[in-house]
RNA sequence: GCUCGAGUGGUGGAAUUGGUAGACACGUUGGACUUAAAAUCCAAUGGACAUUAGUCCGUAUGGGUUCAAGUCCCAUCUCGAGUACCA
């Protein structure tokens, strides 16, 4: 009887819905756990090979707790909102939540077929309104929420609003806008609301604020500082520009110190956590503030702050240094260099980011004609404008120190600013000297002969004397703007009375998303949002009625813009612990029992985006109580990627000729992708298919080798241009969906990325046949079992002692395997047990059973058919995993002594089953391990057959 | 530039605390079965010499520690990922 799979997958899948078999309870004595994948994003192409990697190696291990007795949480959903549907809105007309529910319906299809244990009872959309009804809902309750540094937790804004009112903000300390000025309590209750709530707005975690932001003029909106990359838009590429606009923000940057302290107590991936704390960017100085002098020209003594690392280095400061940006520029620029600096800063806002950043060597500058005072020496120094310094770092102004550092030091050549050295014996005629581990410090009144960190000490000690100074930590990490000029993403939950935001209660919530004609923003560059008429708020029946009826007494107008796609995905992992409840956005039964996330697979390159904005969303819901824990993941594994293997024809130049890979030689050739499905594992290629694939070749000539034409290889990413996708359909067609999980696993370590090679598959498919074949004896094709239990290596048709043993060792392996996430080696553990029994002629039922529920994880629908043609009633899924007894492999060791050449006498422990004999014959086939060990006398010597494994002492 | 990570056959990759390097699989070659193909099964497969036994060399390169190094240490080279005027 034939193993077909096909069938065998069908049936075991249908049973499975039909049965609920993976739905997890919220009540439930067993341990919890809980699994959790990335969810996907549906777009229009389908899944190909690489994406269902972390799903089966999340799927294994879901499994495997499943048969260990855990409570298994293994939900699933989609990450529905996003650019592509909206894009393809734009061109087509058609709604996005068309083009959505289609894509999602071929990933269900997709990821079905893959027989996925997944509880699709909890399954979740972003687009779907009751769930983002809860994603409104938590916007809502960050705007309500501001932080105490004395607590070091978000609090209820009605806290800080008492706090006023009693007296006033001189004495709160809060994370909040620089801006905001003192006053009294008295003050606040005099103030206007409108102005109350303009103040409460410098303070909320979620605010609204003119943030020059990363406008991307091609897509029409702004994008937050990990959507872009090299500056431009990690999406299409298109340029950015710097922009000041009114947008919703995170203050994220209120939890920087707890998302570095709380990496330490999460078990993630070390690349991850590294660039977690890069993109932290957390930074150990000195704030200082130096004063202009006035009779260089300036008409006050206005205070410059600036952050530096090396406070140390202060007396070797011979020039400041601006971002042309900064506040201060224009107040302290001298008339006579008026005309250089507005020139100059002109010049600058032209630039656009990628420029800027695309061109790091050239120096440019103006001076502004102004002097700072010294805090220390009381010389005056020279005050510049560059663009090297950032306004959005620090305070956008640096005490430029030539001597020891670089930049400062190319600026200071630059424009003929003297270097003064105070390094101890040191030449800085050619460089900066940066390695401050090595640093003396000279020419340097109180500091001199200091070490680095000395140095830091006294410098910032003297400063905080003179009022001028003191020790602070600056964060890379800016704010997070919230707001999108898109139309296909959560709305926001907000109307304006007066300028003024207004959130809309829970009970009224959902706001959903409007009806629009066009999906572009509108002529008068509002986001799309404006183009819907149906979009005003009446707060007096609270709900949205039509723009028409706006009269700013009752109806407002609504937020035009929507959230960005992080918002969605932010929550997620906690709705599924409770994803049907209207009420609430989870029970606190629910979150109690599920707690967090055990386990996250899901790729690294949401370590700087979804992976960061989460646990800020989650430190937050736990500080106002709505969580139990303040990591929503516990451990987290990074899947690599599974690129494709792209196969190329040779164009040759001149002629058009097709020329086969290996007469190329160095003849002018332009490499054309082809189509990976018209070329066998040979590397061939169907030259009739291709031209009947790229019609233009119709006539093309073909040079050939040996009568073939043999295509080139390049492994690259997997994407439709590249002509190199593998779509799993077809594979699992062909070899079925356990091959499929099978050879994914086996393809190499899972954290790793590795191309796609269809060709391999026949190895774990072979092997599954042949566990296949292992039951159903060859001519009549019927299952065939020995139920015989008679005892260990006994007469009868009972497990041998050989078979037991190859059971136990893959029972063994294959659990320490699953546990190190080393699906690849278990599979290679599978099939050496598979063949062993298959010499052995193996037919028993007591090696059959445990090996089942063994294969179960990896290759589930082959595993329930066996199990039920072993005569079960229930899924395997709720079968126990079987235990590693030793006593199969070693009954027990003994220590024998062992001679070497006469002389030498040592004990060794060896398993029982080998004879002393065996043992010294082992050892003396180890001649220079023998001449090795002379002269020492090992305690222990420990052996299995043939080989020393372990010496001790 | 900085921060991580990695270099093992023709290929993907194995190798517990240092303990027979190359498991397992692909590919290749030869054989069996077949009219033929597919499928299946068997054998060989790091390199060199020897073809009976065997010997020598081999984990990017050069050193070192150790009875013993793919594994630990130092230096160099190469590749990959992230980040980039962050003061």
């Amino acid at each position: 009887m034939r193993y077909n799979f096909n069938e065998i997958e069908a049936n075991w899948q249908k049973y499975w819905a039909d049965n609920q078999t993976f739905k997890a309870e919220n009540n439930s004595d067993k341990e919890k756990f809980y699994v959790l994948d990335m969810f996907p994003y549906p777009s229009g192409a389908g899944l190909h090979v690489g994406h269902p990697l972390g799903y089966i190696a999340s799927d294994i291990y879901a499994r495997y707790k499943r048969h260990k007795g855990y409570n298994v949480l293994h939900p699933q959903g989609y990450d529905s909102f996003g650019l592509p549907a909206e894009q393809y809105a734009i061109q087509t007309g058609q709604h996005p939540a068309i083009t959505t529910a289609a894509n999602i319906k071929t990933y269900r299809r997709q990821l079905d077929q893959l027989g996925f244990s997944f509880d699709w009872s909890r399954e979740v959309r972003t687009s779907d309104p009751k769930y983002y009804k809860w994603t409104q809902w938590v916007f809502v309750q960050l705007f309500n929420s501001w932080y105490n540094k004395d607590t070091n937790k978000a609090e209820d804004i009605e806290t800080l609003v008492s706090k006023f009112s009693s007296d006033g903000n001189v004495e709160v300390n809060a994370v909040c806008d620089e801006d905001v000025g003192e006053f009294s309590g008295a003050d606040w209750n005099s103030f206007s609301s409108k102005e109350q709530q303009e103040i409460l707005l410098k303070y909320r975690l979620a605010y609204l604020a003119d943030t020059e932001v990363n406008w991307c003029p091609a897509l029409g909106t702004v994008l937050a500082n990990d959507e872009i990359i090299n500056g431009v838009s990690e999406r299409g590429g298109h340029p950015v520009i710097r922009k000041k606009m009114t947008q919703w923000s995170m203050r994220i940057s209120a939890y920087a110190q707890r998302l570095l302290d709380g990496l330490d107590t999460i078990d993630w991936p070390q690349p991850l956590k590294d660039s977690q704390t890069n993109w932290i960017g957390r930074s150990q100085g000195a704030s200082v503030t130096f004063y202009t002098v006035t009779s260089s020209g300036v008409d006050k003594r206005y205070p410059i702050e600036v952050f530096t690392t090396r406070p140390d280095t202060i007396f070797g400061a011979s020039f400041m240094t601006l971002a042309p940006e900064h506040e201060l520029v224009a107040k302290i620029t001298l008339s006579e260099q008026k005309a250089e600096v507005d020139a100059y800063i002109e010049a600058t806002a032209k630039r656009s980011e990628r420029d800027r950043m695309a061109d790091v060597k050239s120096i440019s500058g103006a001076f502004t004609g102004a002097y700072a005072e010294h805090p220390f020496t009381k010389k005056p120094i020279p005050i510049w404008i560059g663009d090297y310094v950032l306004a959005g770092y620090g305070t956008g102004a640096v005490m430029s120190v030539p001597c020891g550092d670089q930049r400062d030091w190319d600026f200071a050549k630059h424009f003929n600013i003297p270097i003064p050295n105070i390094f101890e014996g040191i030449d800085i005629s050619e460089e900066a000297f940066a390695d401050k581990e090595k640093s003396v410090i000279a020419n340097s009144d109180f500091l001199n002969g200091l070490p680095y960190k000395k140095a830091v000490k006294t410098a910032i000690y003297e400063l905080e004397k003179l009022g001028q100074g003191e020790g602070k930590i600056n964060y890379r990490l800016r704010d997070a703007v919230f707001s999108r000029q898109r139309y296909w993403g959560e709305p926001f939950p907000v109307y304006y009375v007066d300028g003024m935001p207004q959130m809309i209660a829970t009970e009224h919530l959902p706001i959903e998303l409007p009806e629009v004609e066009k999906y572009l923003p509108t002529e008068t560059g509002e986001p799309p949002l404006g183009n819907a008429t149906y979009w005003a708020w009446d707060s007096a029946s609270n709900e949205v009625v039509a723009n028409e009826k706006i009269d700013h007494k009752t109806v407002f107008p609504l937020d035009l813009n929507t959230m960005p796609g992080w918002a969605g995905s932010s929550q997620y992992f906690n709705r599924y612990m409770d994803p049907h409840n209207e009420a609430e956005i989870f029970s606190k039964a629910a979150i109690d029992y599920w707690q967090d996330v055990d386990l996250y697979i899901g790729g690294i390159e949401h370590a700087t985006g979804h992976l960061l904005y989460s646990r800020f969303w989650q430190k937050f819901m736990f500080d106002r109580g709505y969580v139990p824990q303040d990591e929503f993941a516990k451990k987290m594994i990074n899947q690599g990627m599974i690129t494709g293997t792209s196969a190329f024809i040779y164009r040759e130049e001149k002629t058009a000729r097709l020329i086969s890979k290996g007469l190329v030689a160095d003849k002018k050739v332009t490499p054309i992708h082809a189509d990976v499905s018209l070329v066998n594992a040979s590397d061939e290629l169907d030259i009739e298919g291709f031209q009947k694939w790229q019609p233009d070749y119709k006539d093309a000539e073909f040079e050939l080798e040996n009568g073939k034409y043999i295509v080139g290889r390049e492994v690259e990413k997997m994407s439709k241009s590249k002509y190199n996708v593998v779509n799993p359909d077809d594979i699992v067609k062909e070899y079925g969906a356990d091959s499929l999980r099978l050879y994914e696993m086996f393809l190499g370590p899972l954290e790793q990325s590795k191309p796609w090679n269809t060709s391999g598959i026949t190895g774990v498919h072979g092997f599954l046949k042949k566990l296949w074949k292992l039951f159903h004896s060859g001519e009549n094709g019927t299952f065939y079992v020995t139920d015989s239990h008679s005892s260990v290596g006994g007469q009868g048709e009972g497990p041998s002692a050989d078979m037991l043993k190859s059971l136990h060792k893959t029972i063994k392996k294959v659990e320490e395997d699953i546990e190190n996430f080393s699906f690849n080696t278990s599979v290679s553990t599978f099939m050496i047990c598979v063949n062993e029994l298959t010499a052995q002629k193996c037919t028993s039922r007591a090696i059959l059973e445990p090996l089942a529920i063994l294969v179960s994880p990896y290759a589930p629908h082959i595993a329930e058919e066996l199990w039920k043609k072993l005569g079960h009633s229930e899924s395997i899924a709720i079968a126990t995993f079987p235990t590693f007894e030793p006593q199969h492999l070693v009954e027990s060791s003994k220590e024998y002594p062992i001679s070497f050449n006469g002389k030498m006498r040592f004990k060794i422990e060896l398993p029982a089953e080998m004879s002393k004999e065996d043992i010294e014959a082992a050892v003396m086939a180890h001649e220079k391990t023998q001449q090795q060990l002379a002269g020492r006398t090992p305690k222990k010597v420990i052996v299995v057959p043939g080989k020393i494994v372990n010496i001790v002492g």
